[in-house]
DNA sequence: TTAGGCAGATTAAACGATTAATCACCTTCA
DNA sequence: TGAAGGTGATTAATCGTTTAATCTGCCTAA
């Protein structure tokens, strides 16, 4: 069992053949013949030979390895997105390197350099809100919104949103009221849009930004939801799974019911969404298809480089032929017909406790 | 502006020197004198210089690289536990590659495959419940539980749920809910085993396990705790937040009151513990200090292959000097004293209920 | 005076893979 | 018979850094 790593040359020797021959063999490129090809891929596995990425990354100046930004590695959505990127990563042979830009954009452009030291061939950046990246002296996916420039994909937020409001409007809810968290995410006004669209010109909406309301009543304070009810909401739409079940559990404690009162609607559908009482209708990304495009366009931007245009290196956002991915509407328990248990009715639904 | 990319041979003919010097003066390794040591220094610097990582990689053999393999990469604990990681690796000049196991124990063993096939120094692993990792090729760091063999570090869970069960027995708490997910987690047998011994001889538990529940009712499927409830259940101290969640809005969509009629506590203090209404009573690990004494753990054992013992490669789980970091109860709004809005209170002031 | 020692530098050999250039040999056709 | 062409392999250079070994003066002590 003393098998000290087998490199090309220890192959190269059993066979009695150069180091450059096995090279060539394995890598499919140069002039070997099919029989030793053959014996050079048999004795290659049987002796568990593994290429080292440095001798490889030395020589042909890549790494294999793409660099992945996130703009708030605590927000319960990095996980979606970290394990959507590490699989087309993986499929496409690339390894995945993360940084955290903790929010700041220094620390965002910080982030950056180092997966740039690293040697990262690529990098996909989920931009901070409000941040626009430019230049990296690297091919750079980025995933924000389909209204942010130099774009590469993204779900489609405001074809979302509208989607979202649709369902509203179908079951009959005309005063709704909209609840984001900041007013400069692209992604936010998108929604936001899509949403009031798809309500259409007939239902009364009003938007409450948390940011807003948190600088004056502190992080955590209440939204004031059982107002906005008794003032004649009946259904609340969020532009988060997070605030969902912050409006959500506000209203449940007041005792207010859902979905009879009033619907509540999430976005992204985050982990906790089908666990909870009633379970969240919401609005899903294709994380899948988001990460493939991003990735394939990476990736075609890096390999371009050395064959296609002669020297002529990508450096900065690439595109991609399909930049919108479609959002797909889940409706479950927390979404009704408006009016089924309006706040007059209230006591008597809330009696039948066994229901 | 025509610099292609620097490297150490630039400096030296800038300076007129070998190589070898400037790389000495780099590293503060070989024998400069102190000026020369500043004027490469400067120039290097002013060039812009950045070492090549593959140069480096393929000559000392390390990549200067950590993975990191997590059990469920969806799970909401991971943000955390990643960011925690990637910071510490950083601050010791380490980058962090990721792969996910999807919950497989073979998608595990073949993520660290594919880790050691792109030449990370070591990795850190939260292995999947009821797995153990002995060989790997390359130190390993396990973050399990205490009472997990070839555990590196963890939490103290077991101190964590003692200390949860005091809290809820302080409150006047004697007839406890305890809900987990499953019987085979070390973690939340641990968890389980503080939790009873925090409550002490005098309470009365009962153990819900929600995979056999769900086994039988389906994914999502009610708790039945309003039952419980009734049947004098004060407080429901769940191995989770995700399952706190669970039990909260379970409660209150059948209109018990949450801490009043009974008291509802969590662990891991995720995202949403302190959006929801009431906030929740968790206890919160370090994950700062668990993933700091990982790599802390894991960068001895790499860079002592080198030095200290020759030859001698650690090649499997490392061990660190501090093993169990303590939690932290956060007390919130979700916990209270037992009694004071009992069911039966409820029942007078707000008409019989049915059934 | 000279051997020894040391500081401060240089030389040169790796590390493991890729790849352009070259070579040896065999066919084939003029 | 000999030149051209093709095939299958080899040679050798290269990527950028590290590091053991070596070299060159110069200072000191015997």
């Amino acid at each position: 069992m003393n098998r000290p790593k087998p490199k090309l040359s220890r192959i190269a020797e059993t066979l009695g053949v150069s180091v450059a021959t096995v090279s060539n063999a394995l890598s499919g490129k140069g002039r070997v013949s099919p029989e030793l090809v053959e014996r050079i891929r048999a004795t290659a596995a049987e002796l568990g030979y593994v290429p080292s990425v440095a001798g490889r990354a030395l020589r042909t100046g890549r790494s294999g390895v793409l660099g992945l930004v996130l703009p708030n590695i605590a927000n319960p959505l990095f996980p979606q997105i970290a394990q959507a990127i590490e699989h087309a990563a993986a499929g496409a042979g690339y390894g995945v390197l993360i940084a955290n830009s903790r929010g700041e954009i220094s620390t965002q452009t910080e982030a950056i350099g180092r997966l740039i030291e690293r040697g990262v061939d690529g990098i996909v950046i989920v931009p901070r809100r409000g941040t626009r990246i430019v230049e990296a002296g690297c091919p750079i996916a980025v995933i924000d919104s389909p209204s942010t420039p130099g774009n590469t994909v993204s779900a489609d937020h405001w074809e979302g949103g509208r989607r979202m409001g649709a369902h509203l409007r179908e079951l009959g809810h005309r005063n709704v009221l909209l609840i984001g968290n900041n007013t400069t995410s692209n992604v936010q006004s998108d929604r936001i849009g899509g949403l009031k669209a798809g309500l259409g010109p007939n239902a009364a909406t009003e938007t409450l930004w948390i940011e807003r309301l948190e600088a004056a009543g502190g992080a955590g304070c209440p939204l004031g939801l059982v107002e906005k009810v008794r003032g004649g909401v009946t259904a609340i739409a969020t532009l988060s799974d997070l605030t969902a079940l912050r409006a959500l559990t506000e209203l449940q404690g007041a005792g207010i019911s859902v979905p009879d009162t009033v619907s509540v609607t999430g976005f992204d559908d985050l982990i906790w969404s089908s666990v909870v009482t009633p379970r969240l209708t919401t609005m899903r990304m294709d994380m899948g298809s988001i990460a493939e495009i991003a990735v394939t366009a990476l990736v075609d931007a890096i390999e371009g480089d050395r064959r296609g245009n002669g020297g002529e290196e990508t450096s900065g956002p690439v595109s991609a032929p399909i930049s919108k991915v479609p959002m797909e509407l889940v409706i479950r328990q927390s979404t009704g017909v408006a009016g089924v248990g309006s706040l007059k009715a209230k006591n008597r639904t809330e009696g039948e406790l066994a229901s």
